[in-house]
Order: structure tokens, then sequence, then C-alpha cells
DNA sequence: GAAGGCAAGTTTTTT
DNA sequence: ACTTGCCTTC
């Protein structure tokens, strides 16, 4: 994030001049010093590599080889002198895929990748605009508002404007916002061509404006923004884009098929020829000597994308601006990697066969020279928990086979599926970790302490301000929020400067006392954290500063103080956060608070843990995109979770459902399994779950059902006839094995009733029950059985019993349903 | 201003 | 089923 170490290079100094322009130095002859790049490649993958031009979309199927083709384009690009570091600004969807790109080029140029630009829209546009705020109305310092944040203000501001009359909601309204940024409109140009004599659109309009002088007040930019303004930017002073025309001379775009139409507009912006857009005379435009912009003098621009993969329609991605690649850069060059070096040919082939069912699409068939592997795994739950023991149990199996917990992930529609799985592995003592789902930095006490070093570092930032002021508490109520809000406003100081006059506010003694301090310990850690005198605060400030914010305002007292448990789960969470403040201290040794800030306002999910090594991954399809498993499991596949209920009735839902099956299909190398469950409880009511129509899809010769829905339906029910109803006359598909055992042969191994309700809503808590191999227990489902060993520390012991009835199990002895005998 | 009780919405995916 | 937010009461 921070950037002392790399000057930009502004046009007509670009120092030493490595060779450039249409001929490609490397295509003329002689021997090439970037033969070993090209190593093991197949003939697209290299051309992807070596060709030099304006323009080049490179097609890349699932797991094609994309990462690989595309660090090695950067590296050869260095390594023959053709650019400098500088010179490169590489995007990628996550600030993970940037690091491991990153990592990659280095190990192949070593260190002569620093000083490239790799890292996400969002991360790149933050970066220009803490150079450029002061262009138009903000400062350095500004702060980044996350969906939440932007939520709480949008809330706000529809309660004010009594909007809930016209049936706005915060969610709906901050949706709608997103959608009209991402589309580069902004409350003026909407008002514009919107209907004005509804009062609804009025009070929308009137809603969006204030966010937005709001959002301009506090000095901060919300998600959207981040881009949005950073092309406003550009548009708007020509002088400030073609400096970085200049800077960027190739531009590479990972994941093209899921940029949105700002994204779009941005790197367009960065494409065209420096100093195109700038009036001759502005801009100490005499000064430079400017020559005649021509095409030649753009960035060259490589993008790589897949549309079958693209699954972020729902918050802007637009398709087209990789299906139209070619037409907006005409003599585009495109490169189709086609062979898939990651899974068998069963799975590319059922992956293939799902696709196909999108109409529209460019037909691209994945092929492998690895052999067909084993058959795709199917299994049919009777309900979710069911679903899950299958998953534990497979886990299980294959981690025999020699198959690392960190080579399996669990994949699921939607993150409320995660919770059924996570208490059957709980119970399996399986090892396993979430990504994503409920957010480290979305809990109260992160965004609380998160809100203080704002308060710190954005003085302009009231909403931090608002949420700090009275946690923990200082009886400071909204009465008093108010008395200070306007007194600021009336003295045209910032709500934050307003409590240094907390003598001047007109409250009472107590409250007046409980300000100064406040005011006090957030001067003190400014002065830790961002010392005036131009000195440099010390790298561990930030970490510094945090504890005495937290701790001199008496907020962790507060939380050990408090008798409700989960209080003591907060502090630990807070102590996690100022190691993340250390953990970022040794990576930014120069490292601001306001930089701590940014980094932590987009992590995303995909980035969050390191490899999360030895655990089973568990995460949506979504979060799956760009990551690859040995093993892999497709959980819920179910008509209305995957193609989801919603998505039905929007134009290109069920398209877009199919190409997120399709992204989940084709993240598996060897094994594949697809669950679904008959029954499936959710919102508190159990509801019969129909299997999804992609399985039909699937030719039945790759898929062996372990237990079919047919199976499961065994008594012939209205759902087994509703299953067969959706293939008139078609022979394969489910029920393979049912036919093969007849319709009413009861189910083998399990039954309805055993299944019902085996989880307990509250798992149990063992304390610290002390096992010894050779002790003996009773398991409330395993019935008597004798422990072998125990392995694992704290509440992660795991007692390894050898069960009279059932064999070998591991138990995590805290939770598990045991007791000694 | 705080605590406790009731109502409502929630579960589509995310930088 | 579960959480969150709003309202009442103290």
């Amino acid at each position: 994030m921070t950037d002392a170490r790399t000057p930009i290079i502004v046009g007509g100094d670009r120092g030493p001049q490595p060779s450039l322009g249409a001929g490609s130095p490397a295509a003329a002859g002689g021997p090439r010093a970037d033969e070993d790049l090209l190593a093991g490649l197949n003939p697209p993958q290299r051309e992807a590599v070596t060709y030099r031009g304006q323009a080049l979309l490179i097609v890349a199927g699932a797991g094609s080889g994309k990462t690989s083709v595309l660090t090695r384009r950067v590296a050869s690009l260095l390594r023959n002198k053709e650019a400098w570091p500088s010179q490169i600004l590489a995007i990628t969807f996550t600030n993970k895929a940037a690091g491991e790109m990153r990592e990659r080029v280095e190990q192949l140029v070593g260190d002569s990748a620093r000083g490239m630009w790799i890292s996400t829209f969002h991360s790149a546009c933050v970066r220009i605009l803490r150079r450029e705020a002061e262009q138009f109305g903000f400062t350095k310092s500004f702060t980044i508002y996350d969906s939440g944040d932007s939520r709480a203000l949008i809330k706000r501001l529809v309660k004010d404007h009594e909007a809930d009359a016209y049936g706005l909601t915060p969610a709906g309204t901050q949706g709608r916002i997103s959608k009209l940024k991402n589309e580069l409109a902004d409350a003026e140009s909407y008002a514009r061509q919107a209907n004005m004599s509804d009062p609804a659109e009025r009070v929308f309009v009137d809603v969006f404006t204030d966010y937005q002088r709001e959002l301009q007040r506090a000095n901060a930019f919300d998600f959207d923004d981040l881009i949005g303004q950073t092309v406003y930017l550009f548009r708007a002073f020509p002088h400030v884009a073609d400096v970085y025309r200049r800077r960027f001379r190739h531009i590479l775009v990972d994941e093209y098929q899921d940029t949105n139409h700002a994204q779009y507009a941005l790197i367009h912006e960065l494409t065209r020829p420096p100093g195109s857009d700038a009036p001759p005379i502005a801009s100490g435009g005499m000064m430079i000597f400017e020559p005649e912009p021509s095409a030649e003098d753009a960035a060259s621009l490589t993008v790589v994308g897949d549309s079958d993969q693209s699954i972020y329609a729902f918050r802007g991605a637009d398709i087209r601006n990789i299906s139209e690649f070619e037409r907006d850069y005409p003599g585009a060059k495109v490169v189709l990697l086609e062979q898939n070096y990651r899974s068998t040919q069963n799975i590319l082939s059922a992956a293939n066969a799902v696709i196909s069912h999108n109409f529209d699409r460019k037909d691209k068939k994945l092929w492998t020279d690895v052999g067909a592997g084993e058959k795709i795994v199917g299994f049919t739950g009777y309900s979710q928990h069911d679903e899950a023991q299958f998953v534990a149990d497979e886990v299980d199996t294959l981690r025999r086979e020699g198959i690392d917990y960190s080579q399996m992930a669990v994949f699921y529609r939607t993150n409320s599926q995660s919770r059924a799985l996570e208490e059957i592995f709980i119970r399996s003592a399986v090892p396993y970790k979430i990504m994503g789902g409920t957010k480290f930095y979305e809990r109260a006490e992160i965004k609380d302490a998160l809100a203080y070093l704002v308060a710190v570092s954005n003085p302009a930032d009231e909403m931090a301000m608002r949420r700090i002021i009275n946690k923990p508490r200082r009886g400071i109520g909204d009465v008093t929020i108010e008395t200070i809000s306007r007194y600021a406003q009336d003295e045209q100081i910032t709500f934050r400067d307003a409590l240094a006059n907390s003598s001047a506010l007109g409250v009472g003694p107590k409250i007046q006392a409980a300000i100064a301090h406040l005011d006090a310990v957030l001067a003190e850690a400014t002065d830790l954290m961002l010392p005036a005198s131009g000195e440099l605060a010390p790298p561990t400030a930030v970490a510094e500063g945090l504890q005495l914010l937290l701790g001199r305002t008496g907020y962790t007292d507060a939380l050990r103080a408090s008798r409700d448990p989960q209080d003591e789960a907060r502090v630990e969470n807070l102590d996690e956060l100022v190691a993340v403040a250390r953990e970022f201290a040794r990576n930014n040794p120069e490292g601001t608070v306001i930089d701590f800030l940014a980094e932590v306002a987009l992590v995303s999910d995909a980035d969050d843990l390191e490899d999360a090594s030895g655990s089973v991954s568990l995460m949506t399809m979504h979060t799956a995109k760009g990551l690859e498993y040995d093993a892999v499991f497709v959980t819920g596949v179910e008509e209305d979770l995957i193609p989801h209920r919603i998505s039905a009735g929007e134009p290109g839902g069920p398209q877009e459902e199919r190409r997120l099956f399709y992204v989940g299909l084709t993240r598996a190398r060897k094994r594949l399994y697809l669950s679904l469950a008959m029954t499936r409880a959710q919102f508190g009511e159990v509801s019969v779950a129909m299997p999804s129509r992609f399985l039909q899809e699937i030719p039945p010769e790759l898929l062996h059902w372990r237990q079919s829905p047919g199976d499961v339906n065994s008594r012939g029910g209205t759902q087994s006839r509703a299953l067969n109803a959706r293939r008139p006359g078609g022979g394969s598909g489910f029920g393979t094995s049912a036919s093969r055992y007849g319709d009413d042969l009861v189910p083998r191994s399990t039954s309805i009733e055993k299944f019902a309700n085996r989880i307990p809503a509250k798992v149990r808590d063992n304390g610290d029950m002390q096992l010894a191999p050779g002790d003996r227990i009773r398991h409330d489902d395993f019935g008597e059985g004798r422990v072998d060993a125990v392995t694992g520390e704290g509440a992660k012991r795991i007692a390894h019993v050898r069960f009279d009835a059932v064999g070998p199990k591991k138990l995590l002895i805290k939770i598990a349903p045991i007791e000694k005998l």
C-alpha cells in the first residue's frame, strides 16, 4: 500500500528507455533471453507470452494455465528489457492472487520485479487517489467505507428523508446506488433521465445526493467510488491521467469477464495515448514537449478471461467487456487456451456438458491428456446433516488414501449452508477452515476498534466519531451527540475538533469530563501514530496506538467486566487485531495507520487466511473462483439453491448460475463429489428439496450415484414422480441405482428416522475432560469404546477411539457426546 | 441512559 | 432458528 520508494516516472523523463515499439526486439531474431520462460508451454501459451502488440485477449478456459502464462508474459517483458517494473500494471481479482503473481514473477526474474504495480482494481485506485485526492476536495487521509459503513450512512439518510414511506429500504437503496455508480452515473445524471414527477424517484435522488455529499464531507470513498472517482479524476484532469498513461506501458487485467463498466472505463482511460485529450496550452503543455499523440504511444493491454466463468453480473460485471474486446480494441490479437492441465477428463466432460446448455456462448471445449480418472460421485442425503455426514466420512476416506486435508474443499451456494457442515465436521473431528462467512472485520468490536483508528487518522469522518463516542459507555447519548454536532456546524469545525472545546458545549460536568478525556486519549494516540512534525512514526505505532486507545478509553476493561460470555471472545478478537497490526508493521515498515486501514478495508474472503494448511476449506462457489483442489465436494446441488431461487426471475440469472456451477466443477483436479439433501431446513422450517436441473445435464455414465435421489425416495412418493415428470422419456438421469433395486426397496444404510434431528442445536462442552489411552467411554450414538490415543492440544484435543460396534472414530473431546466410564 | 422484551427480517453471490 | 433493532419501562 505504501509506495514512497517508487517515484512516478512522468512524461519526458522515462529514464533509460527499454526497447519499445511495434517491432518486438525479441522477434527480430537472435537468442531470446526468455527461452527458459517458454519451457513446457504449448503453442497457444507461447503465443500468449510472446505476442507483442497493442492489445491481446487471452481466452483462458478453466485450468488452462493462465496464471503461468500471465506471469511468464510479465517476466519476459522484464527479462528482455522491454519494460521497467514501474511501467507494468497488473490487475488481479483478489489481493491474494496479486500476492501469488508477484511471488511467481519474482521467482522468474528476482528483485527486478520490485516496483511493479500488481494489485486489485480497488487497491490500485486507492494508491492513485491517495496521491491525487487533493485535486478534487479530498485529503490524503481519506477513509474507505465498506458496505457496512455505507449501509449505516444510507440507513440514516433514508430515515432523515422519511424515504421508507416511498418504499425505499436501506439495502435496496444501497444496491441501486451501487449499480448506478458501477455505470458511472451520479445523482445528477440519474436525475436528468429519471421520471422526476414520481415522488419515490425524487426522494431517491435526494438520498443519493445527500449520501454523496456526506461521503465528501467525511473525506471518504465507498468501494464503488474508489473506481468511479478515479475515472472521474482522469476525465476531469487530463494532465493527471497523462501521468499514469505515460507511466504504465503494459497493462494486464486478469478475470476480465468480471469487470464492470467503471473498471472497463478505467482501463480505457489508461490505455489512451497520453496527451490525447489535453488542451495544447493547458497544464504546462508548453513546458513539456508533446508529440502528436498516436496509437503507438498508448500502453499495451493484455486481458485474460473466460466468459464461461463470469459470475459477478449481479454486481455489475458486464460480459460484453470481454465479448466485444475485439471491437473495442481494433487489431487485437486473440489467443485461445483450451488444453486443461488441472482436471481429469471425466470432470472436464461433465463440466463441458453442463456449460454447453448455455446458449449464446462461443463453443469451447476443454480437453486434457491425463486420462479419464475416477467417476464423479453423487450422494443424496435425507437431510443437510445426512449430506454433511457423507462429506465428513468421505473426507476421512480420502485422507486415508493420502490426500491432505488442505487439498480438499467443500463448496456451497450460500453461506448459510456452512452451518450444518460445520456441526458435523466438529463432531467428526475433521479440521476445517471456513473462508469468508461472518467476517472478522465485520464483528462489532473490530469495527469499533477500527473506528477509533479512523477517528485518529481522518477527523472529518463523523460516522466513525459517532460510532465510538459512547463506546464504552460514557454517558454520552443522542442528545449530547446532537449538541456536539450542532456546535461543530456553528463553529465550522469538525465533530472531532468540537470535542476539544468540551467546556463550550454547555453540557453537564460529568459529560464534559468524559468528552475531555476522550479528546485527550485521541490526541495522545494521534501524537503517537501521526506525529505532526514530519518525523516518521515508528513501525509499531499502529499496534501501540490501538492498544493505547482500547486501554485508555476503558474499552477492553468494559468487555472484561462484562458477564456476557461472548465478551471474552471479543477481547481475544481485539488481541488478534493488535497482532494483525504488528504483522502489518513487519510487512510495511513505513506503513501508517492510514495504510493499515486501507489494507484492512480491502481484504477479501479469498485473501483471508494463509493456506489453511492441514484443514479442509469450506467456501461459497464464488469464493472458490481461481482456486483448485485435488478433491472437491459441491454440496446442496438442489433446485432453488443452485440455481438459486432468486436468480430465476432475473434476466440471465439461470445462465449465470450454470456458470457458477461450472466454476465449482472445474476446481477439482482428481475427485469430484456432488451431493444434495432431500429435505433442507431454512427459515426454521423444513422443506422438501428437489435435485438441481444441472445434475441432469451431466452424462449419466460420468456419474456414479453412491445414493441417488431415487434411492432416497424409495416409497415412490410424490417426489419421485415429480422427478420423473421432469424428464419425460428420459431414461438416464437420476435413480440409476434405484431402478436397480426397484422402487420399493427401503434404503440400505440410512433412514429418515435415524437422521432426523440428530444434531442438537447446542454443542455440549465437556470442559477439560481428561482421557488417556486405555480408558473406556460411552458415546451417545456409537456406544461403548476404548481410547487408543489422544492427540492435539487444549480445546482441540482429539480422542482416537475404537468403538465396539462401529470401529475406529476420531472425536473432539471438548464437544463429543461422550462420558468416561 | 440502560436493560429487557417483543417484532421483524433474514439467506445470493462480494471488492 | 437466529439475530437485530425498536420500544417500553425503570
